[in-house]
DNA sequence: CGATATTTCGTCAAAATCGTACAAACCCCG
DNA sequence: CGGGGTTTGTACGATTTTGACGAAATATCG
């Protein structure tokens, strides 16, 4: 698929590129239908293409050689998967996949990197977006050390609640399990919890947001951080407005 | 204090320098002592410095509006102190500072933007280094979202190991207690328990490694991705021969 | 429509961890 | 040697989370 007029891009990194980057970067690039689980970044493999997000959200996942695994970022349309390849490394550890199927624009390593030697201002621009994944992936890292499950599902929403369009959330309680590392019915359990607080309301694989204010309250510290520093350094809002009683929207 | 002679540099990266790229940024350098709790960077305040640690122990910390905090982190002759410049971003909301006494080599950072400027490898090595701290950053979130605190304080005592010289660590569980975010008691509790199986000895304010090899079995798997990635993009041995009964060097 | 798979709900006892508190052991300094 | 601060050992109940299970509800597909 093409790739679509400037003016209708969603991603918010490309958005923020000059025109002569992004025409470069996008003389390459197609747009890419993005299934749930489609992988962006395999763990130890060289990858061909980095992926900006338009729609739907991918996971980076730490794993190691037991079975264990968790989120540690997240990822939609303000960034792209594939962030080692802006500091050259060719591979890591950590895999990258879709987790809410949407779409996204596909670029070659070559080409990627190509644009950032030429243009300065785009490559800063992805060094501070590096610094914006590192500072969430510490808070991922203070977030499960020293918030309970109720703040951490909190957190979760929030930060999918910021990267997909509506307020509706695709998700099951065993994703959330999955991502958060926690038990299945423990997701259950706290998602009551959340939505007798009257912040979501919840149906069968889809959690909607109906407070975001009290959503936030929830969360308490967990959430923020990150968020900021992704404003002061790239200069577009990533946190969406704090809309209450939203029963609009889907 | 001046810069030590280039073959007795302990620090990892500053070894893995060109001549040329070493000399160029020790010209401006010195050498500091780093007592405990000695700051090196600050949250959200711009640092004039970078620091090389050649002894001793800093830890980057991750903390929020609220009172919580959990480290992140662990940075010692293989590291240095002020990461987040190599990605020309002034400011950054964790802080770092001392966690066991030693000394490092103070660099201003304009020196050492400009050496990055100039010396293409040194960049490149930098840019992996940071590579490595964001996969080290990555197993954190995973030891603390998917170990308990018995494998987390294994590894916690493995990457300490690594980094300081002998086997004794100068560490009250209190100082554990506050990295690994949990409760004090609760540390002394599986110290014993480890001690038990005979993978350490403790003394007040001390902790003895007299099996390492019993150490990686405790730790499981939360230990050792990060340090494999290390010494594959550096070239450099992070990891500490396992030596058992190390009854000698303290 | 009916079969099947997925997703959700709920419950039990057990384990891990916490919060708090206090006493004992230890070290340093005068 | 003796005081004062630091560090460690230990206890208690309370809270959180787990592991394992089966039943109920809902979607999907032929």
């Amino acid at each position: 698929m093409p790739v679509p007029d400037r003016r209708d891009i969603r991603n918010l990194l490309l958005k923020a590129l000059s025109d002569d980057a992004f025409n470069m970067l996008t003389a390459d690039a197609r747009t890419i239908q993005l299934p749930v689980k489609h992988s962006l970044v395999d763990s130890d493999q060289p990858n061909e293409h980095v992926c900006f997000i338009e729609e739907g959200l991918a996971s980076m996942v730490a794993a190691n050689g037991d079975e264990e695994a968790v989120e540690v970022g997240h990822i939609g349309h303000e960034g792209m998967a594939g962030l080692h390849v802006v500091l050259k490394t060719d591979t890591t550890p950590n895999r990258t996949f879709i987790q809410v199927a949407g779409s996204g624009l596909q670029v070659s390593v070559e080409n990627f990197t190509g644009m950032l030697a030429i243009f300065p201002a785009a490559n800063q621009l992805f060094l501070n977006y590096m610094h914006c994944c590192d500072v969430q992936l510490a808070h991922s890292a203070l977030a499960n050390g020293r918030y309970n499950m109720h703040e951490r599902l909190a957190r979760w929403l929030l930060m999918c609640h910021d990267r997909l369009n509506g307020n509706g959330l695709p998700l099951t309680h065993e994703f959330l399990a999955l991502m958060l590392g926690v038990r299945r019915s423990g997701v259950t359990n706290e998602l009551h919890v959340i939505e007798g607080l009257g912040a979501i309301r919840t149906t069968r694989g889809h959690i909607r947001v109906i407070d975001r204010v009290r959503l936030e309250e929830i969360a308490a510290g967990s959430y923020g951080v990150p968020e900021r520093e992704y404003e002061r350094l790239i200069g577009l809002p990533i946190r969406r407005p704090a809309t209450q009683n939203a029963l609009s929207s889907r």
